[in-house]
RNA sequence: GCGCCAGUAGCUCAGUUGGAUAGAGCAACAGCCUUCUAAGCUGUAGGUCGGGGGUUCGAUUCCCUCCUGGCGCGCCA
């Protein structure tokens, strides 16, 4: 048992003793001010009342009964309103190191999933244009909420779903075939709600370059496919530019091809919420939460998209994922309740949650200090490729993730750009480097390190005391940000123990001290080094070992 | 009008599920390189946590209400 879990048991103990009613938990937390101590706890103010006892007394009587030695408590005090803060002996602080080393890259990982499969499904644009930013943002987070979720046990699968059907694929194809049609001398305009992009007329002429046969876009068929396929092309491209990689594909084709579709409309109809009004097939949504029932097949007898949505949905429950996680804008938000409701009125044992969204905020531009418009129909955005080439891979994934999804994100191109020198996440990546180059400049292997033997009673510093706390605070924080779905609880750890890792590395010397005290410092640094690293690592930022 | 999300330092944003004197980066000002990387460290300044009520030992956090902004509210996706 670690120090932490021991002082909860005394605490319980005590607590019991004095009288307090079951279920006792005792809340340990970092003190706000690491000088207060190592672990504080509010347990006496929260059982005053329940005791009738002011809370100071009541945590002098805590103290008086806890056997506070056993958990390693070198001396406790209260403090304020009654918070009672412990002082820890420094070998129970500084020898948890060696739990740090002994897992390496594993520290920081559980199996609290149990291997449960899970699919996150982001990114998922139409193939109707290149990634913008605001798919940049989905994919930073989808990508980094399944690796939290990998690295605590689910078995997670990346996947990305293609509308490749429906009326924005027509209109894709009509805008193509209007371009072909304008470079051989004629005039066709491009519909209502069209694409009129700079790469539309990239893909017409590369599309006459290898159709000489059709040199007037006349098979449409032909046309919308090939604009299709290279659009996909082109999403792969910008996806693997950003080092984001997808486990499965799905095509929302595919869903009308295999009859998933017909399918799910037939079940639908057999479970019993649907009726026809105005020449319309209806699914009665309100019965599920939704503020109006919604048109599954139109009077034009296609459907509408929520259908196949539904459709695709069933295939993850029956591909075995009992929990399914979407990424998505939040101007998506309106699908949430109808995809569910679709899902509940099959009546087939899928839970009511079911799927799980994280919506983000919209990304909005900022390049010469003003806004620039997102619209993909006139032509005009800033393509994830672009933000990577600019300022780095890391640098885009690092911003990406250092806000909360669902807080607005304003993404500055050119402060990006002129201040890629000073971007937090160099910062992380120095304190990683810095302790790389102890190891290099004492010619020491990082590897060999265990902290068998160590004197941990050396590291007195309260520098260092910090720092490991926040070392052995990783495995806690990974399992809270992974359970919220919060990737932004990463980067503003890793900031805070970089800062404290720069802190240490500057005013505490590693290799220029004595035997022992350089021995035990090596374990810091080493610790130091395979925390910023799993941590970066889990977000898919690099760990330079010198820069 | 209804629903969802926000409003915290000049700007961009955190705030550990209700705790102590509300933090970071950038911008401003003042210092620190003969020692493991100055992509760093130290200090100063900067706040009615949108406004107003309520819940309790205690509220940036929970509830109500108003204000402001973003996004939704299609037989578009």
């Amino acid at each position: 048992m670690t120090a932490v879990e021991l002082l909860r048991a005394e605490l319980t103990r005590a607590a019991r003793e004095l009288g307090a009613p079951d279920p006792i938990e005792p809340a340990l937390d970092r003190p706000r001010d690491p000088s207060f101590g190592d672990w504080t706890t509010n347990l006496a103010m929260v059982l005053a009342r329940p005791l009738g006892m002011k809370p100071r007394d009541l945590a002098e009587a805590l103290i008086a009964r806890a056997d506070l030695g056993r958990a390693g408590v070198r001396v406790a005090d209260i403090a304020g309103p009654g918070f009672i803060n412990f002082r820890l002996e420094g070998a129970a602080v500084a020898g948890r190191l060696v739990e740090v080393l002994r897992a390496g890259a594993a520290f920081g990982t559980s199996d609290a999933g149990h291997g449960t499969p899970v699919v996150v499904e982001f990114v998922s644009a139409n193939p109707t244009g290149p990634l913008h930013v605001g798919h940049g943002r989905q994919a930073a987070l989808g990508d980094a909420i399944a690796s939290l979720l990998g690295s605590t046990g689910w078995a997670v699968s990346r996947e990305f779903y293609y509308n490749d059907a429906g009326a924005q694929i027509q209109k894709l194809g009509a805008s193509v075939q209007a371009r072909i049609v304008e470079r051989a001398g004629g005039a066709l305009a491009i519909p209502e709600g069209g694409y009129h992009g700079e790469y539309i007329a990239e893909i017409a002429e590369r599309y006459v370059a290898e159709h000489p046969g059709d040199p007037a876009g006349h098979e449409a068929e032909r046309v919308r496919e090939f604009a299709v396929a290279a659009l996909r092309v082109e999403q792969d491209r910008d996806l693997q530019a950003f080092g984001v990689r997808f486990d499965t594909y799905y095509l929302e084709s595919s869903l009308y091809t295999d009859g998933r579709v017909d399918e799910t409309v037939t079940a639908l109809q057999q479970a019993g919420d649907t009726y026809e009004n105005d020449g319309a097939l209806w699914l009665r949504t309100t019965a599920f939460g939704d503020d109006k029932d919604r048109v599954m097949r139109k009077q034009d007898g296609t459907f509408t998209y929520f259908v196949p949505d539904v459709a695709y949905h069933v295939t993850k429950w029956r591909r075995g994922y009992t929990r399914a996680i979407n990424v998505q804008g939040s101007d998506h938000h309106s699908t949430v309740t109808r995809v569910r409701a679709g899902l509940q009125a099959l009546r087939i044992g899928i839970p009511e949650g079911y799927p799980e969204y994280v919506l983000h905020q919209l990304v909005t531009v900022v390049r010469g200090g003003e806004d620039v418009k997102l619209s993909k129909r006139a032509g005009s955005y800033v393509t994830v490729r672009e933000l990577v080439d600019d300022v780095g891979r890391d640098a885009v994934r690092y911003f990406y993730l250092m806000r909360r999804a669902d807080s607005q994100l304003s993404f500055d191109v050119d402060l990006a750009r002129t201040q890629s020198e000073e971007n937090p996440v160099y910062y992380v990546q120095m304190a990683h480097a810095r302790m790389s180059g102890i190891f290099r400049v004492g010619e020491v292997d990082p590897a060999s390190v265990t902290g068998v033997g160590v004197d941990f009673g050396l590291l007195t510093e309260p520098d260092e005391w910090e720092l490991i706390n926040a070392l052995v605070d990783y495995p806690t924080m990974v399992s809270a940000a992974a359970v919220a779905l919060e990737p932004h609880r990463l980067t503003t750890y890793l900031h805070e123990t970089a800062e404290l890792a720069h802190r240490w590395y500057h005013r505490h010397h590693v290799l220029s001290v004595e035997p022992a005290l350089m021995a035990a410092r090596l374990t810091l640094a080493r610790a130091t080094q395979i925390v910023l690293g799993n941590g970066l690592a889990l977000i898919g930022i690099s760990a330079p070992e010198r820069m």
